[in-house]
DNA sequence: AAAAAGTTTTAATCTATATTAAAATAATGC
DNA sequence: GCATTATTTTAATATAGATTAAAACTTTTT
């Protein structure tokens, strides 16, 4: 019982951290911001955060990594639930959008990977390009399937997963923008793509 | 003559600064990068810069001028050429993006307006902005003339300009890519304007 | 070819902020 | 209530990198 309450308390302390360290990132970039500014934005000062982090490439990359995580876990719920491949692309859009806009709080724009000390930044990248070659995946499924009109994926998916990623820049929590960006931004994204002739 | 040329080849080297410090920041972010980088890839050292710009703030408020600029022609050319809307949204998207990857070479990402300060933020704010009213302003066009199928306007636009906005993250002069990009992206970005019914 | 203007360099300063160390406070288990 | 562990703070250090000043080239002008 010990060991597991204290492990979820630091861990959700943790989470907090990043969570405040992602706003900051993406707003003033990773150099831009400094530990105080996120230690300030909890109460805390910033010699703090070396509770929770070694330091602050540390930090970004913990940033970085909870953002693909949720980007991968919102791609698998998608695999999972849509039958074809382009109700894949749908799902898998909707799910990520509202994590990035809902409760999961801010996630961090991975803007800044050539900052990170080679170990981390190599890890960061085999992340990112797994989660394009599952983006692309889905797309070739649906266009196999009929679904989706044949394209190329890989320029298409450049083309979907910036949009995405730029979203950050301009939400900053306004909640009825929040719902706008949920309800509408899956069909556009998605609506080039559905094949002509079903 | 004097003038002239001393001014045109100060404003070419300034250009030239500017360009090395868009590539910097794309890649690195704003403090990310230090004026030494920018100098050294130029064959400089750091306070030459200084002969060029007032300071660091200066060097990023210039490079989103320069981008704001670069984004004002693409339109302003394509609301030119463009008879309906949906075809000024592709020229424009077509003339842009040749700038990006083509010979102006690159081109800032305005990723961190938060840095500046306020005046110049003001500034490249309310530029920022007119884009893109400029852009929702061809979307109207289109769904007037029928060209575009009704859409949420607001919504499109954000979603269109962050594509544009993030192709400088993954594009590194790459010139075969350079020439995929200006093939594919327009068409993929514009695809789902299309009104279906002509 | 001397003078003036334009351009870049070397050397020196100055500050913000990441990081460490040591101490203080709060919480928890016994 | 005491001892241990967890968490945060205050105080001190260290350094990178922006900026300034003065000097050295370089090019242009006359």
């Amino acid at each position: 019982m010990p060991r597991n309450t204290e492990e979820t308390r630091f861990s959700q302390q943790r989470d907090r951290v990043l969570r405040a360290a992602a706003h900051c990132f993406n707003r003033k970039g990773y150099s831009g911001t400094s530990l105080k500014d996120v230690a300030t934005m909890l109460g805390l000062t910033d010699p703090a955060l070396y509770y929770y982090v070694r330091n602050k490439e540390e930090l970004v990359y913990l940033c970085y990594v909870r953002a693909a995580d949720i980007g991968r876990d919102a791609m698998q719920q998608a695999v999972a639930d849509g039958r074809t491949g382009l109700e894949q692309v749908r799902l898998y859009l909707r799910y990520h959008i509202e994590s990035m806009v809902g409760e999961q709080g801010p996630i961090a724009i991975m803007s800044e990977i050539p900052s990170l000390k080679q170990e981390h930044r190599e890890k960061v990248l085999k992340l990112s390009r797994k989660h394009s070659s599952g983006f692309e995946a889905m797309l070739d499924r649906g266009i196999a399937d009929g679904s989706i009109a044949p394209c190329n994926v890989r320029m298409t998916g450049n083309a979907i997963m910036g949009s995405i990623n730029w979203i950050p820049k301009w939400y900053h929590g306004d909640e009825a923008m929040a719902a706008s960006i949920v309800a509408e931004f899956p069909d556009i994204l998605s609506r080039g793509l559905v094949a002509r002739d079903a």
